[in-house]
DNA sequence: CGCTAATGTGTGGAAAGTACATATTCCTGT
DNA sequence: ACAGGAATATGTACTTTCCACACATTAGCG
């Protein structure tokens, strides 16, 4: 938009400049029966048939960007404050078969267990994480580079507690980490570490129901949630 | 895309689907005379008389959109192999007075000593950033969401060898992070931390041409340097 | 040849990270 | 009722990283 911005002003209705669509892509997870999940629907483009997709829209006109991933998990689950962050743009010619299509990736973190998940289309599944292989597009991609900016950012910023209930163990939490991050956790440690942070309250309640000693109950410590809009991006605290 | 999938295959022709154009919108940080720059150029747009935006362009129909901040700093610039990376992607409705323009930031490292530069347009000019206080469109929030991913990244990454000559003293390098980082630093910690990372290879050359005790000399290690490309975004290491 | 200004280097303390073992509690089965 | 099983809860020593801090060395300049 600057030398070529006059340009850009004359052709602002130029067909050629609208030769392109906007779409967004969410990356939905949740955690289920020890595993991350994520969320996809069967592909109904014969070019991808028998493959799942990720969950999208484009973008409407009179839309801002980043209302259309919000827009889509209410459409999709219902859900309204989601937690929700842009990862990437993903913009090849050929990315999508029915034409040039630039979309938007984000992720986004909810309680799968929740009342107000409602899943209505029988196309619309969860699908563990570490078992797909393959996607339509270039969704596999995108699934995986949003993968690791959740496990890039997992440790440092208190998200993760979207995917959960209220009320979890510390043995939840920890499972729900090495599901996230693919590796084993030493419990010790991962106590500590986690208790350093000063996220949790402990709510002074057990666990019920459980076939062994049941452990304490915590709950994320009121102020950190971050959800319904997009979470500011972090300070950066470097010194050497 | 999904459910809409197949209304936005019906619809690839319908021209409501066609009424947002892409762009791309360069941060190209350069460094000089001890102090961080970014190339901007006079707004003009009568909406913004007066003011600065980056450089930036519409993605062509048959470019793909990595490829667009390339072509950006080679028209701009003359220069072809530069670091880039792609930061965030701005789309509110009224961010761009002319349209709906939803725009791709990406930063750009380059050393703007190099013969290769050449800046032939007089209304673009380098700027100091720790000066710009106002810039066209939501520029300002661009340049702050490219420098504060700059800053966030420096340290863990060897990419601000793109800002300098190939042969460098430590006292520049240090110059350099502290310009970024907008702190100082202990000289001696700088030290131990940036060879502790094994980036730079001694010249066995001293400065010339210095008023005082002369430094030694150092470059990249071979093998580092990422450009001409998007680099791959970085693998995680996290244990507990 | 001494003054100035910058380079080059090491150490000790604090904080964070990591490996590791034992006692406790609750449930279950007999 | 009680023993056994299974998971919880917890502490310590070691290592690594981070950070604050001071002094000797070198080249240029007058």
């Amino acid at each position: 938009m600057q030398k070529l911005k006059t340009a850009a002003i004359e052709k602002i209705s130029h067909q050629d400049y609208f030769n392109i669509a906007v779409s967004v892509d969410c990356v939905i997870f949740s955690y289920q029966d020890k595993a991350l999940k994520v969320l996809l629907i069967k592909s109904d483009l014969e070019e991808f048939q028998g493959l799942y997709s990720l969950l999208g829209d484009l973008v409407e006109p009179e839309e801002d960007l980043e209302d259309a991933p919000y827009r889509v998990l209410q459409e999709r689950t219902g859900m309204q404050d989601v937690y929700l962050e842009q990862v990437h743009t993903f913009g090849n010619i050929n990315r999508h078969p029915s034409g040039r299509v630039v979309t938007t990736a984000y992720f986004s973190l909810i309680n799968c267990k929740s009342d107000k998940v409602q899943i209505t289309d029988n196309d619309v599944a969860w699908h563990n994480v570490a078992d797909i292989r393959r996607l339509a597009f270039d969704h596999k991609l995108i699934l995986d580079t949003c993968l690791q900016q959740l496990q890039e950012k997992v440790m440092e910023h208190p998200i993760v507690f979207n995917l959960l209930a209220e009320k979890f163990s510390l043995r939840e939490l920890q499972d729900l980490y090495e599901s996230i991050l693919g590796i084993g956790l030493d419990r010790r440690n991962f106590r500590k570490r986690i208790m350093a942070k000063d996220w949790l309250v402990d709510l002074n309640q057990m666990e019920e129901d459980v076939p062994h000693r049941p452990g304490k109950l915590y709950k994320l410590r009121s102020g950190l949630k971050k959800s319904g809009r997009l979470a500011i991006r972090v300070e950066q605290k470097i010194a050497v």
